[in-house]
DNA sequence: CGGAAGATCCACT
DNA sequence: GTGGATCTTCCGA
């Protein structure tokens, strides 16, 4: 399929509103995307691929677009990427957030949550996602069209009610920090964090 | 070879 | 708002 294999930046903003299908074992859970971040690869400070890096780790980002790269990070979370673009470009889109659409017992369960879940507390941030949906390293490099973890065509997010920011949690990155590569859909309440676009006084 | 920092989340103040 | 959990990777000595 030839839907990821394009840009980054232009990738994520269409990833926003599809489904995000888990198979796992007999159970089958699903959510819709609400945010999304864009890496742009050997040019983009932030990227993992940021200067061609190539370690054991991050291997997967240099797969053909279509593949899942699954890392570990903070010595305690996953983060689910789609892997975009060409082979060896090292793009990918960073799947932030999403809404719970079915499945949600099974969430609950892998989230350790107690009683009735809130807005953003089960898939609300990349490591939660990946906690809910039950994702870590053994997903690392799998295909995205079939099979454990699959991206349908969903409920798409018209342009209109796209917002745009910067990435979350990568002041380092010099220039890059400021490049508007965070996606999401607007006035979605399963998002991770407050939007700093819409704070008053804000660029 | 050692130290620091990281695409995070949660509990606590 | 701040700090701890906990491990891989990178960079400087």
């Amino acid at each position: 399929m030839d839907f990821f294999r394009r840009p980054a930046e232009e990738v994520a903003p269409e990833l926003l509103g599809r489904y995000l299908v888990r198979s796992c074992g007999r159970s089958r859970m699903v959510v819709r995307l609400v945010e999304v971040e864009a890496y742009l690869g050997a040019r983009d400070r932030a990227s993992h691929a940021w200067g061609g890096r190539r370690t054991p780790r991050n291997e997967s980002l240099y797969l053909a677009g279509g593949r899942a790269y699954v890392y570990f990070i903070y010595g305690m979370h996953y983060c689910l990427n789609a892997v975009v673009g060409d082979e060896s470009n090292g793009e990918a889109v960073l799947l932030r957030a999403a809404a719970p659409i079915s499945g949600i017992t099974a969430m609950v369960e892998h989230r350790g949550v107690e009683g009735v879940p809130k807005a953003g507390q089960l898939t609300g941030g990349p490591a939660k996602l990946c906690q809910a949906l039950q994702i870590d390293r053994q997903l690392d490099g799998v295909g995205l069209q079939r099979g454990a973890i699959r991206i349908v065509e969903g409920d798409p997010v018209p342009r209109e009610r796209i917002v745009t920011g910067p990435r979350v949690g990568i002041d380092y990155a010099g220039e890059a920090a400021a490049w508007p590569l965070r996606f999401a859909a607007r006035d979605e309440p399963h998002v991770s964090r407050p939007w700093p676009w819409k704070r008053r006084g804000s660029a």
